[in-house]
RNA sequence: GGAAGCUUAGCUCAGUUGGGAGAGCAUCUGCCUUACAAGCAGAGGGUCAUAGGUUCGAGCCCUAUAGCUUCCACCA
């Protein structure tokens, strides 16, 4: 394959993902030979489009998996989507709101039709927007949360649970969202900070000898109190414990109860008690048996146990009350009052605590063994901190509230018989009561919270409740990679369920990553509308510099900020390696590519062959770390700076040279280097990768199931590697030479080498890289002309010819200077070896090395003292 | 109220067994050197938030303080 001479990736990313899912190298195989690798995917939301989070935690899915794909394991990445319950439900009653329905229009059946459709139509938009990333989902096995697979897994997992007694069904005080006109699970309520007010209000005594004053900031509950509380110890209440107080506005007789959950010295001491509507309340009622009145119907507006404000929504209702309360003298005083409010996670609304009849699944039995399993880390979260928010979470769950009064979902598997009243828990429909015999029935029609059958994704996407090979094969999981904000909806929630329902651990790794910000450190959201769509970038600089921008500096756990920048310099790094790999091929052309070891090698060869295992063996272990940030970092200093700022220039040198055997190894060698390279930044950037792989005469097949390089002994040289870099520090010396006297880099300079290190066959790398003319060796250089200039370092003294460009005295100073700094060295290491702890308790090799760098320091000082003498004579 | 994280070059961030501070971008200087000007070469720029402690040795470990961010809890 020809490869286009500029880095073009709108020209094959597309075709290659088509191909690649031809010959199908992303399909997992159930081999008993190898180990397996298993991911699933976060299933994203049928209801939105891939936003940078998903394309976040996908590229480092990807990473991972492509990497472990090559290293050889069975690898399984499962994708899906997920209903995504109350959100697809509230876009979708959106939608046809604009055109003039509502759900009670189209009813239960028709409404499930356009979520289908819905379904139809957006769900796969998401799967499209991933291949454009280029994940290498096995999507054979695409999955749906509400496809048959996993219905059939949430029935079997309901009724169990069920049977057990782990699911019950009763009345509690929920967070309902009035909007959505459903319950919610504790984790879906968001609280905020908002300005609002404190009421204190005056409830007087029955009996007319005095009264208490109550605070409260929702006046608008009033008619549902039942009781006023205060703390038993508060002398100031003591005696009117047990007394009744009237109820302002409802002309309502209401106890005055003990209880320890009143704080003294908050207000005035006396909580009014509306069991229906606050959490707290509620346990205070049940404590004292108070009776609980609901006040408000479903969509927040006040019921006839409002009384006269029957009618009225939460907010007019407030208003009126407190007018009331105002004009009949009950108010005392008005504060301000910042205090956190519930709002709904998907529509924003106020949540309000009220009573209803709910599912619930019974918490602690769960939790117990699921705070077990990461307390003996047989799952284990990566970093280790968020086992912490974890164990927060698990140790003080309260019961789950799983039923939702939504129609999107799956329906409750519960059935009544509408004659005796029977309720029926079932995997399979019911249509006969098996106690009365009745026909009758009907089913519960609530359906379940989305996060139940998302708990339930690891295993019922591998077959569950069968016991198929795949789910033999392939569970527990590998690894679950997720940003933090879902450990407690999702990761928990998998693994109390795999426990439970598999007996066995969902993952044993949970790698957690941040989130993916503005420029400016903001969360992106729809409100501030600072969302970048990643299909724009993708469709702008290729998929591969988004994926590659992203893996920079990123670190388990952290936050990263999306920087147009960055993916312009992860798009410039694209574009050097596609030029790199240009060069490469061109000079392939007519040569025949040699094996490694089968000829001689120069010492650049062995410096680069060196210095790439030691870039394969740390971005493998960093890999296997997770630690992609670092990964992507050696790979992108070793691809630039090393081998195509270095290597294939000093390449050049036998290149453009006229022996044929001689260029014919290099090509070899940078085919090789080349190769590597292209599999180690495979994982990161599939598509380059592939592309490029494909293009070399050298290569067969795809890079997708390519080996992973291995650190390969044969070609480590560390000597040769270590010798080789005083050359190339030698290179920048005369550079840097050149620069600071504004010699004309194309200015060739003749060079003296004075009792040098560096070999004579190394001599062209100096010529050509610093651009020098004649070269010549000598030991001792006191018959040299006064022109010079000398320079000292690893390589020993370069004496450079700089003919009428030599300025005594600044020659002077300079060396003068440079001497002082050698001389602060020397001080540094004597006053580290004359240190008795240090000499004593610091390891051998570090000990050695400090000595070695004494003495060449010394060394170096005594030829700049020499050279700074013999140069004063000109002055 | 509880917990966690962050504070390193002008900006965004790396720095993982404690052993002479790094990258990208930005800035300055020189180069169209036949892979790449989306480039090459060179340079400048940091008492690693502050104060203590441990250690022969601290950006890294411990303690305290300050500022920022986030999560959990929900005193009406």
């Amino acid at each position: 394959m020809e490869m286009s001479k500029t880095y073009n990736p709108q020209e094959f990313e597309e075709k290659l993902y088509e191909n690649w899912l031809k010959i199908g190298c992303f399909e997992a195989k159930v081999d008993k030979k190898k180990e397996p690798f298993t991911i699933v995917i976060p299933p994203p939301n049928i209801t939105g489009q891939l936003h940078m989070g998903h394309a976040l935690n996908d590229t480092i899915q990807d990473v991972i998996v492509r990497f472990k794909r090559m290293q050889g394991y069975s690898t399984l990445w499962l994708p899906g989507t997920d209903h995504a319950s109350i959100a697809t439900e509230v876009k979708i009653v959106e939608k046809m709101k604009s055109e003039g329905l509502s759900k009670n229009d189209v009813g239960r059946e028709g409404f499930l039709e356009r979520a289908w459709d819905w379904k139809r139509q957006y769900g796969g938009r998401i799967i499209d927007q991933l291949k454009r990333l280029g994940c290498s989902c096995d999507w054979s096995r695409e999955a749906f949360t509400m496809d048959e697979k996993c219905s059939k897994a949430v029935k079997e997992v309901f009724v169990n649970l069920y049977e057990k007694g782990l699911i019950y069904k009763g009345d509690r005080i929920i967070n309902w969202c009035p909007c959505c006109k459903t319950a919610l699970s504790d984790a879906e309520v968001e609280y905020e900070e908002e300005d609002g007010h404190l009421w204190n209000i005056r409830y007087p005594l029955a009996d007319g000898s005095g009264e208490i004053v109550v605070a409260t900031t929702r006046p608008e509950t009033m008619p549902g109190d039942t009781a006023v509380a205060v703390n038993p110890k508060d002398d100031r209440y003591k005696d009117m414990i047990g007394k009744t107080l009237i109820l302002p506005l409802m002309n309502k007789e209401i106890p005055i109860v003990a209880d320890d959950y009143v704080e003294t010295d908050f207000g005035s001491g006396a909580v009014k008690i509306t069991p229906a509507h606050d959490p707290n309340d509620f346990e205070v009622g049940a404590r004292h048996n108070l009776p609980v009145i609901r006040i408000m119907n479903d969509d927040g507006s006040m019921n006839a146990n409002a009384g006269k404000y029957v009618g009225l929504s939460r907010e007019e209702a407030r208003v009126a009350i407190v007018k009331d309360l105002e004009e009949q003298g009950y108010l005392v005083s008005v504060e301000d009052y910042k205090h956190n409010v519930g709002h709904c996670y998907r529509c924003h609304s106020t949540v309000e605590p009220l009573v209803s009849k709910q599912w619930f699944v019974k918490m602690e039995p769960l939790a117990k063994p699921a705070i077990s399993v990461v307390k003996k880390k047989k799952v284990e979260f990566i970093p280790s901190r968020f086992s912490k928010v974890y164990f927060n979470w698990m140790e003080n769950i309260k019961d789950w509230c799983i039923s939702r009064q939504l129609w999107w979902g799956h329906r409750i598997p519960a059935y009544y018989c509408q004659d005796c009243g029977e309720m029926i828990v079932s995997k399979e429909d019911v249509k006969v009561c098996p106690k009365c015999g009745s026909t009758h029935i009907k089913q519960d029609e609530d359906v379940l919270d989305t996060w139940f059958s998302s708990a339930l994704w690891p295993f019922s996407t591998l077959g569950y409740p069968d016991k198929t090979k795949d789910l033999a094969y392939f569970y527990p999981n590998s690894l679950l990679v997720t940003a933090y904000d879902i450990i407690f909806f999702w990761v928990a929630r998998m693994i109390f369920s795999g426990i439970e329902h598999m007996g066995d651990i969902p993952f044993p790794e949970v790698l957690i990553h941040g989130i993916v910000r503005d420029k400016y450190g903001r969360k992106m959201s729809k409100s501030l509308g600072n969302g970048i769509d990643p299909l724009e970038i993708i469709d702008k600089y290729g998929a591969d510099s988004l994926r590659f921008s992203l893996t920079q500096g990123i670190t388990p756990g952290g936050d990263t900020r999306y920087i147009d920048e960055k993916t312009e310099s992860a798009s410039n790094f694209m574009n050097k390696v596609w030029n790199a790999s240009r060069f490469v091929m061109m000079n392939m052309k007519g040569v025949k590519v040699k094996q490694m070891g089968s000829f001689r090698l120069t010492s650049a060869d062995k410096w680069i062959l060196t210095q790439l295992n030691r870039t394969v063996k740390e971005v493998t272990k960093s890999l296997e770390k997770y630690e992609i940030g670092l990964a992507s970092a050696k790979i992108y200093d070793f691809v630039w700076t090393e081998f195509c700022d270095w290597y294939i220039e000093l390449a050049k040198t036998s290149l453009y040279g006229d022996n044929q055997d001689k260029k014919a190894n290099t090509v070899s060698v940078l085919a090789y280097v080349l190769q590597n390279i292209l599999k180690l930044m495979h994982p990161f950037v599939p598509f380059i990768t592939e592309q490029i792989y494909q293009s070399l005469p050298t290569t067969k097949g795809t890079i997708v199931t390519a080996q992973w390089p291995t650190y390969d002994k044969k070609t480590v040289f560390s000597r040769e590697a270590a010798e080789f870099s005083k050359v190339m520090e030698a290179i920048k010396a005369i550079r840097n030479l050149k620069a600071e006297r504004g010699v004309a880099p194309s200015k060739k300079l003749n060079i003296y080498l004075v009792a040098s290190s560096v070999a004579k066959k190394d001599v062209v790398y100096i010529q050509k890289l610093a651009g020098v003319g004649e070269v010549c060796f000598i030991d001792d250089k006191s018959g040299l002309d006064s022109n010079v200039v000398s320079l000292f370092g690893g390589y020993g003294e370069i004496a450079v010819l700089l003919g009428d460009l030599v300025n005594f005295e600044e020659e002077i100073a300079r060396l003068s200077q440079e001497l002082a700094h050698t001389q602060s060295e020397i001080d540094r290491a004597t006053k580290l070896l004359a240190n008795q702890g240090f000499v004593a308790k610091a390891p051998k090799a570090l000990i050695d090395k400090e000595i070695q760098k004494q003495a060449d320091y010394r060394q170096k000082a005594d030829k700049l003292i020499e050279q700074i003498e013999s140069l004063k004579k000109y002055v």
